[in-house]
DNA sequence: CTGAAAGCGCTTACAG
DNA sequence: CTGAAAGCGCTTACAG
């Protein structure tokens, strides 16, 4: 194929192939390039076949943007994310790209910073151009009402792994709660009496529940977390708050059995907190984190953590609003995927 | 501001505000409402003060499409990465999001697999929407052809980490080959003399000078890698391929002091084959990586490794297509980012 | 089976 | 300063 074939001649100057271009050259209308390409039926195998012939001669390709501006229908979907860049979300993109990809639509990834207006504002412009759909992460109450205007507006969603309560949307996640008791439970089980919870931000309600669940898990062995009601329980969810705040509890209450973060991230910076002090994991202290990152199991000293799904939930949440965007109406699902927990070096001894 | 503000009724359904909806209330023309919402001089200031009124009174939010298909000019660009959950190219994409983002660009993150046809796929669906210009990662000589035909067709793009030789485009990159000599000097330095170098892929022009660096470093110490020639020295920039190749490395070569991975992804799985074999590092061998991932820094067994500047090769990326897009034309720019060798504990003896 | 025409929501000369 | 009209590249009833 040469690379003249996707421009024409136009006065000096070359342009895009068009449909009208294509019908040019095969003698028919563009309605009728239009049904041959769409592959809808009552074209005659005749004229099929010579437009078909021209089209990909010329290199045609169709314009999305005008497609979808007549068609009133698009292929794009929309994923809001804290952070690429934190595996947690990139996981998550990959699963929801993956899926996305196979079924045909493009997806825009933007960036959500911590503020809620800028979620609004992500919105905003997802809504410009017409997105058949989106995918949230990291919401917090204070986004309901973004997400109230979008089921106004009738454009479907998903919220992935956080949920926001009192808005009717479908909902994939894990039971964070019921990781969080088997995690407090494998803490007991080993032997664990002084214990601290370096946990996730106040106002995500999936480190709420891991924390709610991480106590129960303590609790029903007898043994309460030494920071509950500090201000150390709940932190950005990055590695220097966790070290600091690691830092702050080995200040505050001196020998520490185990120390749990709020997800591997933050219990890498427990770790190095660990290492800076002299504190020999697990020897010393156990530690132990939440999402099992694939490098939380790297080298001689490999991550106790609970394993979330994310990919597969990436996955799930594409399939969820793909169902919708092609007509499934019905209140939100709720999918619960599997979590597990592995055990590892950290805290095994 | 109420819900409905968004939606215009219709007859029982409601659609989205439109222009002409704007128009109507204000009593003007919709040309007239473009030109006070574009900002084009020549409105009086009644006008344009009631046309702002009337559109955000509305909740009005121009149609992207519409206005992408008619002016012919796009605010929207294509990234192509292997695979987002590999926090390599999760850096690059947050720089590059990032600078797009705040110059109002909006990002497709699409994943290109292991083939070149499906780069070819990718680069024409974001020729179907018509975007502003791409960028590109791991580009091999197989995508010229695809590179050339968005030349041919005035679509600016960029090469981030990899270049490709023949294709005239801005690359962003580092200097591979000058980070793989001073790792290799220090290799030597610390008394390395049986070394294993378990490299990246052979059609990776980075990979490959990495790889002719290490060597010369090596060799201007009068070593010369062991497994040179093997089927081992390239492979798959995954964790289970470094962990394979080292384990056959160690089988063929027997005592090693030293194993390079291609990358930090690869050097773990190289880790993980010591710690398999009660290997201990860095007492028994040593090992590094190229890369310097955030998580290659955890706990107490740090890896020494030469870092990228992944997330500003992604500002600059961004920065040079943008130049393109307003404009800046030229032949292709050349921006070499800083590296640095991080000595630490895989190779601290 | 095929085509002329209207229209998606904008922008852009061009008159007035 | 303002508006009527054409047109971006398609899709979609509707005639014939």
């Amino acid at each position: 194929m040469k690379h003249d074939d996707h421009r024409v001649k136009n006065g000096g100057h070359s342009r895009r192939v068009t449909m009208t271009d294509v019908a040019q050259l095969a003698g028919v209308s563009i309605a009728t390039v239009s049904n041959t390409l769409n592959e809808r039926p009552g074209v005659s195998d005749e004229v099929r076949a010579r437009v078909w012939a021209v089209a990909s001669g010329l290199g045609y390709r169709r314009n999305t943007l005008a497609q979808e501006l007549r068609s009133g229908f698009s292929k794009t979907l929309g994923l809001a994310l804290v952070d690429v860049s934190n595996p947690f979300y990139a996981d998550l993109a990959k699963g929801v790209i993956g899926v996305a990809e196979g079924e045909g639509y493009a997806v825009f990834v933007a960036h959500v910073g911590p503020s809620s207006d800028h979620l609004d504002e992500i919105s905003g412009t997802f809504l410009d151009r017409r997105l058949a759909g989106m995918l949230f992460t990291s919401l917090t109450n204070a986004d309901a009402p973004t997400l109230r205007r979008l089921i106004d507006l009738n454009v479907p969603f998903v919220k992935l792994v956080r949920d926001v309560a009192g808005v009717d949307a479908d909902w994939v996640g894990i039971d964070d709660f019921a990781g969080g008791v088997e995690l407090g439970q494998h803490l007991a089980e080993i032997g664990c009496q002084r214990v601290c919870i370096v946990g996730g931000p106040r106002d995500s309600n999936a480190s709420h529940n891991r924390l709610l669940g991480c106590k129960a898990g303590l609790a029903s062995n007898g043994i309460e977390i030494l920071n509950a009601g500090d201000e150390t329980l709940t932190g950005l969810p990055i590695r220097a708050s966790g070290n600091e705040r690691a830092h702050k509890v080995l200040d505050r209450f001196g020998r520490v059995d185990a120390l749990v973060g709020g997800n591997d991230v933050i219990a890498f910076g427990v770790l190095d907190a660990c290492a800076e002090r002299g504190i020999e994991v697990p020897r010393d202290a156990v530690v132990a984190g939440f999402d099992n990152m694939s490098l939380s199991h790297v080298g001689p000293l490999q991550l106790t953590t609970v394993d979330v799904p994310r990919e597969e939930i990436g996955h799930q949440g594409a399939r969820f609003l793909i169902d919708r965007i092609q007509g499934f109406s019905g209140s939100g699902r709720r999918k619960v995927l599997e979590h597990r927990l592995m055990i590892r070096d950290t805290t095994n001894r």
